[in-house]
DNA sequence: ATTGATATTGATACTCAATCTCAATATGAA
DNA sequence: TTCATATTGAGATTGAGTATCAATATCAAT
């Protein structure tokens, strides 16, 4: 039995008495076809080229739902603005940014993951979720800010 | 010999060709004063309450001159926003944020500190600076959400 | 202390992302 | 097919942050 994005959207929605629409699946399907990370504004521009009436107003709605149903997360850029991934079938990671190409670099690191479990545990805190981005250039642009 | 915050921006102004004015001292002994992390819009309207003439968009442009000289640094909020704390005399630490009460609790922890640069060396990154923060409940909220 | 080149300021207008409103429409259970 | 209701999109609105620019403050040189 497969489980697709699609059908696992499906089924929150419904679990949610809330209602598949075709606007919905297109959002979906645009972050699982996105190879770089997504700004609303990008989506907004590139889904609305196909369908002229879509909503600025329901892109915006849309990405709210899938990360409050934790389908997408955010990724901050180094300018303050920010950006979504799906997270369908893929693991917990965080970023190093590159603020002269933009590139995204990403990263785990199971120690450091514990550790934050363990500092949380020392402050009693209980931890929903982080953001961990390591703003920097990557290995091109470091060589060329060199000159 | 002592240096004060106020000495070493100062300094920093005349190293920059830059003029030291009334309204840029105040707004850095305001975040020095600061308990919490203050945000621009915070700034604004507690300084403008003593003198009205103050411009919204001075606020701005200090915090960035001070974020650009280093002395002071962001905190990122759960909604997105974020604000500026000083960092004079202040060792680099890291923030967990309370989603219910807004508390924000600092933490140090060198070991991540190094498996972050040792990370950015893997991927021959140059590391600038960092955000880590974790979002999630202090021991007072989390007991609330139990019930 | 006065002068003057220039950095700074603040009022205002503006930009742009994001949200709100609400009438029209689409969805899906019955 | 029906119909209660969730959803949508156009357009208005908000709000943070920025640009403009004439008036002003700073500070180094006199
Ligand atoms: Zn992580
Ligand atoms: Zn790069
Ligand atoms: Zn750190
Ligand atoms: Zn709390």
């Amino acid at each position: 039995m497969k489980t697709s994005p699609q059908k696992v959207f499906q089924q929150y929605l419904e679990a949610q008495g809330l209602k598949l629409t075709k606007q919905r699946t297109s959002i979906l399907e645009y972050l699982l076809r996105a190879q770089n990370h997504s700004t609303p504004e990008r989506i907004y521009r590139d889904l609305s080229a196909q369908d002229a009436t879509l909503g600025r107003a329901t892109v915006f709605r849309t990405l709210h739902l899938l990360e409050r149903a934790g389908f997408v997360g955010k990724i901050l850029f180094a300018d303050g603005s920010h950006g979504y991934e799906h997270k369908f079938a893929r693991p917990h990671h965080d970023h190093m940014v590159c603020v002269d190409c933009k590139q995204v670099i990403e990263f785990t690191n199971p120690t450091i993951e514990k550790l934050q479990d363990q500092i949380s545990r020392e402050f009693q805190f209980t931890p929903l979720w982080h953001t961990h981005e390591i703003f920097g250039r990557c290995r091109k642009c470091s060589q060329k800010a060199v000159v």
